[in-house]
DNA sequence: ATGTTGATCTTCT
DNA sequence: GAAGATCAACATC
């Protein structure tokens, strides 16, 4: 029955599953296109008491999905145009949560090139960070709180899989996470880990603030 | 190579 | 009403 087995990996909290991510291997199969991605960089968002977790202020209609039971994916959408996808992992109710945030193509590369325009920067950003990363293996809100599998294999079963969770990195560097504005940013949390020499890995800035907009004089 | 800005819209205060 | 787990284009060096 509740085997902890079935759950794997992924019942691990965030920070402990993070490095299990590094060098996994994502599958999609939407729209009739199987795309798997090796992942190089990831970012652990501890639940409710993560500043810098969605899941900080408590469960809305956006984040619910980090709620749900490990294995959900949290997609969600941001800055108006961007989709971003996470990995729920640990016990259910408790929010945690990796963002997938770079990685490489394994396979189904013309599929990712059609769906990022083809782009006319170099191969290593093709999938680097974590729009780009949505974007390439064609995640939307759609797919929000659709199940990963375990294994690589896809169709036909769920769209989703992931494998090689088992095979810990060799090594693995670990840092402040990109982009996260307030508390939740800085070397108080360094939750963002990434493989060393890896091109796709983005690279590291602030979370910078907009410009002020509609600016009266 | 590094820094700044516009795009574009949902969500929460 | 303002900010946001971002990206790509453009400016400047």
């Amino acid at each position: 029955m509740n085997s902890p087995d079935r759950v794997g990996l992924l019942g691990l909290p965030s920070l402990e599953l993070a490095p299990h991510l590094l060098g996994a291997h994502v599958s999609t199969f939407i729209g009739g296109r199987l795309v798997v991605v090796r992942l190089t960089e990831v970012e652990a968002y501890d639940g409710h008491q993560d500043p810098g977790s969605h899941a900080y202020r408590g469960k809305t209609a956006r984040n619910a999905g980090l709620f749900g039971p490990p294995g959900t994916a949290y997609v969600y959408f941001t800055y108006g145009m961007h989709f971003c996808a996470n990995v729920v992992c640990g016990q259910e109710g408790t929010a945690s949560a990796v963002l997938m945030r770079a990685g490489e193509v394994v396979s189904g590369r013309d599929t990712v090139l059609a769906r990022r325009g083809n782009p006319k920067g170099p191969e290593a950003q093709l999938l680097s960070g974590p729009a780009r990363l949505a974007q390439g293996l064609g995640l939307t809100l759609e797919h929000n709180l659709a199940r990963f599998r375990d294994g690589t294999a896809v169709p036909p079963g769920p769209d989703l899989a992931l494998g090689n969770l088992a095979i810990a990195p060799a090594g693995y560097l670990a840092g402040p996470r990109t982009g996260v504005a307030g508390d939740g940013g800085g070397e108080e949390y360094p939750y963002r880990f990434w493989l060393p020499g890896e091109p796709s890995v983005s690279p590291y800035r602030k979370a910078a603030p907009r410009k002020v907009r509609g600016g009266r004089d």
